[in-house]
RNA sequence: GCGGCGGUCGUCUAGCCUGGUCUAGGACGCCGGCCUCCCAAGCCGGCGAUCCCGGGUUCAAAUCCCGGCCGCCGCACCA
């Protein structure tokens, strides 16, 4: 929305927000007993309007990537070992030492390192305190001293089954589903590879203090797409679709030299001098630029922010935040752009015991030099009796490759486990196999939105006052009511007859509607306008006469008149038109 | 979580300081009816608040006091 539609309308936010309330697009949860903060129903309007911008949003990632992103539906709960494999209980948990004066909180890691330079990475809640108790420090508002280090995990724990020694979490990000079932998916799609696994679906955060009304919720819906590439091999290549495309980018380095207003780069540029690493995170940045514009946010209130590396998340090596601007908070994060590399299906390999790779053919068989350990078995029965399963089992251990590392320099025995070994007892064979497959384990970029925020820059970015009037101008294709139907004089049966017919008729043939006869015909344009109703079809005197409505447009009030018979088809040409407008730019 | 400010029909608000006249008033809204040939017109009737929750003071609390909840702002925290 530009600026000149919106000025000065004083605070945007309470507007939405009242307007929100009153005409059912969400409301605080619980209210009748109070409300708890960061909960919020979506109501009848809300729900719609959602389901839009969630439909959309599969349309745009999957739908229009069905050859290469498949969605699936894994639970909100898993057992606590997921959540050890993904490092959220370790990680997502922060330390935090309360002021025994002034009550006021602080990550005990960040005051250390800044007190006293002293790096806390990996330390526990003991080492901190102690660390706070040797070096006296105190708080730095007040001076006053300082409780015991305790943990804060963000993490909704809960209990599986009747046993309260089964712990399990709610999810706090829908990914970890996608690689835990990474192997059936790929075997159900008879191992397309490279391959994007999304997923939409409830999550929830155990926010400190939630504020921000829809901005900042402890449970809310997540649109994620895990992707799945070859680490040899990133290049994407539906990259030429988004190359030209200009997004407005702030490197890291860009905030390091103190800069803050993002440059307009183009896609292939960025790629090129290595500003995003990943090719195919380029190209979900790409689409991602392309969505937000679809649902109304104008290209100049849309940056990526790349994130420092300590304000990145424990699995990331490189993230861009995609920023809107919005009244009131200014700009605030959309999605999220991880390159979290193979950190989740390693760990999810590592704790389950399962083998995550992926097997890759060679353009041509590889011959390598493969080592084999011989072993004289005979004389090693002979030298060490009955130590010689020891001895075996060592020996068994050790990669053929890596025998040289156990020789021990001064002794000239292999030594492995404290079990000296003379070396003549073994031959290492060199011989050259050819190999026609690889495994390797796919690295990830993941994009990553969430739906209640869409949902309220949405609302921010329709949301237009026209003197004493209100209007939400949402894309017609997000519209909650797509259709109005009024007839002109309520007292007027046939009229009223006839815009019944019509109403019935566009809601048998999918199109949401709305039938409104009460008031003037002012108040209730006005009425729809209010919720964001794209079009409203009056029906008229002349209707009567000649079959022909009245349409009349929400964002400029102008009126064409058309053939009642054609307005189910004008409808959707011109709703799939607008659409493509903008989805034409990545169908290329 | 700390500090400041706030919380009365769906919405905006009057009343609160100076307790009783408040069975809480108005406007808008919503519902029903009348009227109306195109942008919140008018008329009639109706709906709707035990004053955020709990406790205390008092003969008497929307009003004074304490605690809690929620919201906004600042700090802190967080993606």
């Amino acid at each position: 929305m530009k600026d000149g539609d919106n000025i000065d309308i004083g605070d945007k936010y309470d507007k939405i927000m009242k307007l929100a309330v009153r005409r059912g697009f969400y409301w605080p949860s619980y209210e009748i007993y109070g409300g708890v903060s960061g909960f919020f129903d979506l109501g009848p309007l809300g729900v719609r309007l959602k389901n839009n911008i969630v439909g959309l949003w599969r349309k745009v990632f999957i739908e229009l990537h069905q050859d290469l992103v498949v969605e699936i539906e894994t639970p909100i709960i898993a057992p606590e070992v997921v959540f050890k494999a993904s490092g959220h209980v370790e990680s997502f948990t922060d330390p935090i030492v309360e002021c025994v004066r002034c009550g006021r909180k602080f990550r005990a890691d960040h005051l250390i390192e800044a007190a006293v330079n002293i790096k806390t990475e990996g330390l526990g809640v003991d080492e901190l305190t102690r660390i706070i108790r040797e070096n006296d420090i105190r708080c730095p508002s007040c001076q006053g001293p300082l409780s015991e280090v305790r943990t804060f995990n963000l993490l909704f724990k809960t209990t599986i089954g009747p046993y309260s020694d089964n712990v399990g979490y709610l999810r706090p990000e829908a990914a970890q589903g996608m690689f835990v079932s990474f192997k059936r998916v790929r075997e159900a799609m008879r191992n397309r590879f490279p391959i994007g696994i999304a997923q939409i679906g409830r999550v929830s955060r155990n926010e400190i203090s939630p504020r921000q009304g829809m901005i900042r919720l402890r449970e809310f819906t997540i649109m994620e797409i895990e992707f799945f590439f070859d680490p040899d091999d990133p290049r994407c290549d539906l990259l030429y679709r988004v190359e030209d495309r200009k997004i407005n980018i702030l490197t890291a380095d860009m905030r390091r030299k103190e800069i803050q207003e993002p440059q307009p780069m183009k896609i292939s540029e960025a790629v090129d001098d290595g500003v995003i690493k990943i090719p195919w995170q380029a190209y979900w940045m790409g689409v991602s630029d392309v969505f937000a514009e679809a649902l109304g946010v104008d290209k100049d209130n849309i940056y990526f922010e790349e994130k420092l590396p300590h304000e990145r998340a424990h699995y990331a090596q490189q993230v861009f935040d995609q920023m809107v601007k919005v009244s009131r908070w200014g700009w605030i994060e959309i999605s999220g752009h991880a390159y979290r590399t193979d950190y989740d299906l390693s760990r999810h390999i590592k704790f389950s015991n399962q083998s995550l790779e992926v097997v890759k053919t060679l353009d041509k068989p590889m011959k390598i030099t493969e080592k084999k350990i011989k072993i004289d078995k005979l004389k090693i029965i002979e030298r060490y009796g009955g130590e010689s399963s020891k001895i075996f089992r060592a020996l068994s251990k050790v990669d053929p490759g890596e025998i040289h590392r156990y020789i021990d320099s001064s002794t000239g025995k292999i030594l492995i486990d404290n079990i000296e070994i003379d070396p003549d007892i073994i031959v290492v064979e060199e011989h050259e196999k050819e190999i026609k497959t690889v495994k390797f384990i796919p690295h990830v970029v993941e994009p990553s939105f969430g739906a209640e925020r869409l949902l309220y820059i949405v609302l921010d970015n329709s949301y237009t006052e026209d003197g004493e009037r209100v209007l939400l101008r949402f894309k017609p294709y997000i519209a909650p009511i797509h259709v109005a139907v009024l007839p002109l004089l309520e007292n007027d049966e046939s009229m009223v007859k006839i815009a019944r017919d019509i109403y019935k008729k566009l809601i048998a043939n999918g199109v949401s509607a709305i039938y409104d006869s009460s008031g003037s015909i002012g108040r209730r344009y006005a009425r729809a306008d209010e919720i964001g109703v794209p079009y409203a079809v009056t029906v008229d005197h002349q209707t009567i006469k000649d079959g022909t409505v009245t349409i009349r447009l929400r964002d400029d009030r102008s009126q064409i008149r058309i053939d009642e018979k054609d307005l189910i088809s004008w409808i959707r040409k011109e709703t799939e038109e607008q659409l493509w407008r903008y989805l034409d730019n990545i169908m290329v």
